[in-house]
RNA sequence: GGGCUUGUGGCUUAGCUCGGACAUAGCGCCGGGCUUCUAACCCGGAUGUCGGGGGUUCGAAUCCCCCCAAGCCCGCCA
């Protein structure tokens, strides 16, 4: 796929070019042709203004031009008014470019970049299991990655581990002081979960206990050995839970990286340092930043009048040292984090670090409100992916009974995670949604499995074949309209790295599969003849191939058979 | 009180960055299709004040202003 270029993309750049030498005019953007055209132009509105005549008039004029233009002959292009607006229809030979792209492996890979990047996601505290509101943000991050490494970019993905915070420091005060015992089969993050919610519930009762919660924070800051034992013991411990967790919704992180050890290693006095020096510095009892002229209204808190450091100074000093490391620095992170973010963002930028580049994405509450680890209100993704696998299973089952049982497991952990990756990842991150156990279940049309069983169609239909020559040709409607689809592929895993949108990718798939679908439907494949048949057996080929790729670009197995 | 985000058929949702030709799809509803390459499917139908009101424009779901509603944030928590 090096040095791939995007058939359709070099058409529409000479289109825009022509369009351009024709009328003078800068801004000749195009438009999507709808059911009219491949592309259209509606200069002819601007131009009106301009010349005082009649947009249709001048759509005219430029027809009589443009069709004459050897460029656009040369690659396809056939120009026509529609009232004032000029259509533009390319033939098929873009098509057929890109079908010969299609059918290799790693199709829609774009060009190596050289650019290193750095993609914070889920980060989450470890102080209980990962909930269906965190793994938004790993099926967010996860598939930015994916997107990231297929558009040719270097990446390294990185879990921030908070293993000082005072969630962590309840925990600990809860395994020194109350009931510790882990169950029989009990996770481990499960197991942390169940002792801080205990713990919360005793500084409910006795809030003095928040002194000793704050001793243990002032000890592993000044890294007394025991209590820096016992915080990582439990942290580690959580994040053993989390990685069983993670590798069950196909999430991968390259490295995990301590919040202590920026303590350690000094890098947060550094910074520290370089904060007091900056004009907006407040070096009183506690150090703070005043960022009222960039329009923040609350101070940012750097340094406690106790010496100890808050978290903005170690995300600080994180976020510095990946600034030193990296050419781009991504961070996937709840909406709740608006605020520091751009506090983060603006002091990185007056420290001349590279400012992170933020997806944000708002949050997954429950049916009978938000959730919380600390009240023990959340559902777990534990248990989301228990109940989804065992509902796939007795699907697989009602479906293909012929099939052994383990045969069958499989199939149903594919589908179990389609639907649990793709039901959050279709929705944009900017809507904030409501947990529906009956959706997360459903495996009907507008989800994982729905796109997934259109490539084990595909797969299918391939494997009935056998060997065939391939023939890159479309004829009627329904080809057509599939190598179209086939086609847009590497522009939407280029726009996906470009607008931090994983959505679109989602959809994109779907709407394949769609189209797919249909075309299944409407035209026979192996009881055509000849050339029908191994030009449709090229195009099943093309779509089995792209519909693959976008799978898993979207972190979902592309199974053969369901 | 201030800030950020969201508001699109009964429900869920795309489009909004960059304004264009009858607003995208699913669920649900109504009606069809399995001796035919996997029916986790397909085809047809009904359903819309694009939250409300102003404005800009030849043209607004999309841009600007005001208002309403929901969520999040405004800590020497993370």
């Amino acid at each position: 796929m090096e040095g791939y270029e995007d058939p359709f993309k070099i058409r529409k750049t000479i289109i825009v070019k022509v369009l351009h030498e024709s009328t003078g005019e800068q801004d000749v953007q195009l438009v999507d042709g709808g059911e009219h055209a491949d592309l259209a132009s509606t200069i002819a509105f601007t131009l009106a203004k301009k010349q005082k005549t009649s947009p249709a008039r001048i759509a005219q004029d430029l027809i009589t031009i443009m069709n004459k233009n050897p460029e656009l002959q040369a690659i396809g292009v056939h120009t026509e008014a529609n009232g004032p607006y000029i259509n533009f229809t390319l033939d098929t030979s873009y098509l057929i470019e890109s079908l010969q792209a299609a059918v290799k492996p790693g199709y829609g890979s774009l060009t190596k970049k050289g650019i290193r990047v750095v993609l914070e996601h889920t980060s989450a505290n470890p102080n209980g299991p990962l909930h269906v509101g965190h793994i938004r943000n790993s099926i967010i991050g996860d598939t930015l990655a994916r997107v990231f490494r297929k558009a040719g970019y270097g990446l390294e993905v990185q879990y921030y581990v908070n293993d000082m915070g005072r969630q962590i420091a309840i925990v600990v005060w809860g395994f020194d002081n109350l009931d510790n015992t882990q169950q029989v089969g009990e996770k481990e993050d499960a197991h942390i979960a169940r002792v801080y919610i205990a713990a919360n519930r005793e500084i409910e009762k006795d809030p003095s206990i928040t002194q000793q919660v704050n001793t243990l924070m002032q000890l592993v800051e000044r890294g007394d050995p025991a209590t820096v034992k016992k915080f990582r013991r439990e942290v580690s411990r959580c994040l053993d839970g989390f990685t069983v967790t993670l590798k069950d919704l196909n999430v991968k992180h390259d490295r995990f990286v301590w919040e202590s050890d920026f303590i350690r290693n000094g890098y947060t006095e550094r910074i520290i340092a370089k904060i007091k020096k900056l004009p907006q510095a407040e070096d009183e009892e506690t150090l703070a930043l005043d960022l009222k002229e960039f329009g923040f209204t609350n101070k940012y808190v750097i340094r406690r009048s106790d010496g100890t450091s808050v978290y903005a100074a170690r995300d600080l000093a994180y976020h510095t040292w990946k600034s030193a490391n990296f050419d781009r620095v991504i961070d996937v992170l709840g909406a709740d984090h608006k605020l520091i973010a751009a506090q983060l963002q603006c002091t990185m930028k007056l420290l001349g670090e590279k400012a992170p580049e933020i997806v944000h994405f708002e949050f997954v509450s429950l049916p009978e409100g938000s959730m919380s680890t600390r009240a023990g209100k959340f559902v777990s993704s534990d248990d989301l992916i228990t109940q989804i696998r065992k509902r796939a299973f007795d699907e697989v089952t009602v479906r293909r009974p012929e099939l052994d049982e383990e045969t069958r497991k499989s199939i149903a952990k594919s589908v179990g995670l389609a639907a649990i990756r793709y039901d959050i990842i279709k929705v944009t991150p900017e809507k904030s949604t409501v947990f529906d156990w009956k959706e997360a279940l459903d495996f009907e049309r507008q989800s994982g499995p729905y796109i997934q069983y259109a490539h084990a169609r595909a797969c299918s239909i391939l494997e009935k074949a056998g060997s065939f020559s391939l023939c890159y040709e479309v004829k009627t409607d329904q080809e057509i309209a599939l190598a179209k689809e086939i086609a847009k592929f590497p522009s939407v895993i280029e726009r996906v790295a470009e607008d931090l949108h994983p959505h679109v990718l989602a959809t994109y798939a779907r709407e394949l599969a769609d189209i797919f679908n249909t075309f299944y439907h409407y035209e026979q494949v192996l009881k055509s003849e000849a050339q029908v048949r191994e030009r449709r057996l090229t195009l099943v080929k093309s779509v089995q191939n792209t519909l693959k790729e976008a799978l898993e670009t979207l972190g979902i197995d592309a199974i053969n058979t369901m």
